[in-house]
DNA sequence: GTCTATACGGAGATAGAC
DNA sequence: GTCTATCTCCGTATAGAC
């Protein structure tokens, strides 16, 4: 069997994938998916409609099950029937994000960072697509974060989330807004474990900072 | 006298300026931009040489003057001789960006947003191009952060600058990274007062917040 | 020095044969 | 389902007018 082979709109998926992540979305023709697919250069408009509606399978495909382990970790915390704090709210975000990075069969690190710099960006691509998944996680998080701060309005805890979620987001992204030198060395954001040590208490002072 | 129309180069500028921010770099043709400035198509490589240079010169115009204002600001923080406060340095930076929000004449809110945008994107364009000016920026911060923070080593300091600047870049860039619904009203980061409202004891809590 | 008209190769999209 | 041929639009380069 061709275990090697595996459909054309898997192909598709799979290099366009890694291509995207690379080179970013405009970078990265049909003419360079379908060749190292090796499929011709019309199957992406047979298979998913326009090089747009192929992008936005690629993010789907990975979404959804992130998404799902978001809300099974917020699940989690929830039977407890303790009261959570923001911390374990934040960490219940940010441990998908770790794991998914280290899982290459789901995408990896590059992926993450094609979610992050994508929900960053607020890619005109995916503002449609995403809404459905995307506001079922949001309203978890809302209602979430407003038991755990309980002395914060409904509004102050909508713009500390966006705050909160914008730097892990961008933090995930790994475009280094600055270039700091210490000792010689940029100090990068990059390496998932490093990021989380010094991402948490930030994100968990910021949310819970009297007003 | 012609005061409606300043000569060619200042009109694509002008013209492309406007159309990088509302449809983005890519979306924007110089078609588009040579047709509203009412000049020809070869004229914006006559003068700049690329697409890509003249969205370097669009950037340049403005970030010169802004980097200028935020180091003003710096140098009479530090010539009042006192300690600095990590919320002194993080006003200094903020005022700055409302100034250039209110004002039309250097680009306006329009132009905080392009600037905000294009660097937490780490545009590909400006890379090289902003290194110079930059590095100043961001070295004056630095040693003022590691004054106004002595009780952190400098590799926490810039972590937590990046994440600082990060957030705030974000919160100028407009792009609403999550959507939440206070009584049924999206509460949306827009609005330049209430952003800074919300926003500086967010990022001042992070930057000082305990190990 | 400036500006115009025009041509070229590469991009995404698509109709139609197989 | 797949592939070829072809369309339009893009950024770019250049020859030549003023």
């Amino acid at each position: 069997m061709e275990v090697n082979k595996p459909d054309t709109a898997t192909r598709i998926l799979d290099v366009a994938e890694r291509l995207f992540v690379e080179h970013g979305f405009e970078a990265t023709s049909l003419r360079m998916i379908t060749q190292q697919a090796e499929v011709n250069l019309a199957a992406v408009n047979y298979h998913f409609g326009s090089k747009d509606a192929l992008f936005e399978s690629v993010f789907m495909r990975r979404i959804g099950p992130f998404v799902a382990a978001c809300l099974a970790e917020l699940d989690t915390l929830e039977q407890s029937g303790q009261a959570l704090t923001a911390e374990q709210l934040v960490v219940s975000f940010i441990r998908p994000c770790l794991a998914l990075s280290k899982d290459p069969a789901r995408g990896g690190a590059l992926f993450v960072r094609l979610m992050s710099r994508t929900l960053v960006e607020n890619h005109r691509l995916l503002r449609e697509a995403l809404n459905q998944q995307y506001s079922i996680f949001v309203q978890r998080y809302t209602s979430a974060f407003q038991r755990a701060l309980p002395q914060f309005g409904a509004e102050d805890i909508a713009w500390r989330m966006h705050f909160a979620f914008s730097v892990m987001f961008n933090a995930f992204a790994g475009n280094d807004v600055l270039k700091i030198f210490v000792r010689s060395q940029v100090v990068t954001a990059r390496d998932p474990d490093m990021i989380v040590k010094h991402l948490v208490p930030f994100v968990v002072a910021g949310l819970t900072a009297p007003i």
